[in-house]
DNA sequence: GTGAAAGCGCTAACAG
DNA sequence: CTGTTAGCGCTTTCAC
């Protein structure tokens, strides 16, 4: 019967002719350890095929190798391409990544659960998510856990926390300027909820770029959805409802887009030739869609990457002490079927 | 300056007034304790605000509280529907999630990085998502390794793991019975890639409601995907390129019907009056085109969290050592617009 | 019912 | 460069 975990640092040791720290050195790649030494105890190490136990280093030396990643609700798409992203990175770095389900603080913040949850395992580090590194009341709670605590998608001045941004507005301004290039006068946007600081931002980018190029921001061609597929939809439903309809709408992200494209197909009216629709995020479902959505490519792989690194090197030695805060400002329009010019 | 987790059950046996092991007890609910003394103990816990440390009790103990996630690849739909569940479950039993990405052993299987990955980190156990779960070379690893293990979507008897199925041929075979209730007879089949066991199983099913029917099998009829929208685009292409074209196709997941409603919708051929498309899964793509799609539900949340429950309790005191073998027998057709009686 | 002692496997802080 | 000595915070085992 195997038994869980034989091999331990004492039997390397033995194996190896030297002491538990020389093997514990060598496998901290702490490079004090003669040549020859270190030979002699990775030979003993792949001949007793030693792991050592995470446990165990995690408790003596205080790094767990275990990062975070907490998210709430996240929309499919993102979730997959976040954690595949941010996975493939700990793999990479030797870490390991623990998923949080932080849904609770909507149910009236229940900081008790998540201080709980999330003090009683040892990471080393913690992803926050959108909306959730938007969300003031869980910062400050974490912050004072002490956890290194990477923002994505947001940062907040108040906290001393690191954070990857990406710069919403510019990338919304730049799809917008796009469409007014191919002629869109009457641009329908449907924004994000308004709770939430990145409806605000792109919405922010959509008006400059109407004003820059002297357009009238029309109220009526703004309707408020939440992110989703649904709401999409009904926004989409409302904005080609109205008379003298827009010749392009743009949805401030894919979920919502390929609402407005399911709203457009039921009215029977042709993308792009009648209506050019476009989304915000390049997410999974952009391209698994007809027409397939052109849309403004948000890098969350490396997004995701990047935060992994951060909190690597915030954990490792040598640290200033300072929140590193980092701006993505790789601007790309994904051209597909769904956007061509007006009518 | 908070340091990392300042509480020690010791300073919490102090305040109460008890022995450090007395604490442990009342953590770990165990009935042996005097109920007024709990309550000391409960109180001191509260009053200091204590949080065990995971680390700790792994080491000591051997449970570590943490389960693993295994997957390789999955559609994005397909991850986030697992993760999401499984988390939940997880918070409710007190147990962390560890997503592991195993897509190394395409790569020539490499056992030794898997092992390592798998055996340094103390699991209490290990959920494999498919096509993992069916790989029989990692099962075999992974049995060596010692940790429990479910596998989602897959039994193999030649292991003593236990499992969580769906019984995909019946699921299949109550689909296309459904068409061929409709009055369709001449039914496009997309499979998966051949390699995989729930591919043959949704074309067994398929297949055996044609001939229970009375319908003759069309080897024309059936193409071969492999699982992604584009896929199913170019199995679409195909089907509706032969002369006397279906009347329905039945892809087996949901992207791969996605798939074929672009294509199709690049014919302008409409759905469902010329053409039925129906899929298999029920993920959050399905819900997110348009047409919607018509498909099969695979319980994925309820067996993820299925699967949650059969390693807490493998993992508890007085399992009986059987491997579980779960089979969720709940086939459910999901009505969309995506399906309508042939022309 | 409860407590004391002895580690779990590893690393920090010092010696040498 | 390498070894020794102490724990990390908890649970186990075995007394009382």
């Amino acid at each position: 019967m195997n038994k869980r975990q034989p091999i331990t640092i004492k039997e390397v040791a033995e194996k190896a002719g030297v002491s538990q720290m020389t093997v514990s050195r060598v496998l901290n790649k702490q490079n004090l350890v003669k040549e020859s030494t270190r030979e002699k105890v990775e030979a003993a190490i792949t001949a007793l095929n030693y792991r050592p136990n995470l446990m165990a280093r995690g408790l003596a030396g205080g790094r767990s190798k275990l990062l975070g990643l907490a998210y709430y609700n996240p929309s499919p798409s993102y979730l997959s391409a976040l954690v595949v992203s941010a996975l493939k990175h700990c793999r990479d770095l030797g870490h390991h990544l623990v998923i949080e389900d932080l849904s609770d603080i909507e149910d009236g913040l229940d900081t008790a659960i998540i201080l709980k949850r999330l003090s009683s395992i040892q990471l080393d580090g913690l992803i926050l998510a959108p909306p959730l590194s938007g969300n003031s009341k869980l910062l400050e709670l974490i912050q004072d856990i002490g956890i290194p605590t990477v923002l994505l998608g947001s940062t907040d001045s108040r906290f001393k926390q690191s954070s990857v941004v990406f710069d919403d507005a510019a990338a919304a301004y730049t799809m917008t300027g796009h469409l007014i290039e191919l002629g869109h006068t009457r641009i329908g946007f449907i924004r994000g909820p308004h709770e939430l600081p990145w409806s605000r931002m792109r919405q922010e980018g959509y008006e400059k770029a109407l004003v820059d190029n002297g357009i009238e921001i029309d109220k009526a061609l703004i309707v408020e959805g939440d992110f989703t597929f649904r709401s999409g939809m009904h926004g989409g439903d409302a904005l080609l409802g109205i008379q003298d309809r827009p010749t392009a709408i743009f949805a401030s992200n894919d979920d919502m887009a390929a609402g407005v494209i399911a709203a457009a197909q039921r009215r029977a009216i042709q993308i792009p030739k009648e209506l050019s629709v476009v989304g915000f995020d390049d997410t999974a479902i952009a391209a698994a869609i007809w027409p397939r959505l052109t849309t403004v490519r948000q890098p969350i792989a490396e997004m995701a990457q990047a935060s992994v690194d951060i909190i690597s090197n915030v954990t490792a030695e040598g640290w200033n002490g300072q929140p590193v805060r980092m701006v993505n400002d790789s601007i790309h329009i994904i051209e597909r079927e769904s956007l061509g010019p007006p009518a």
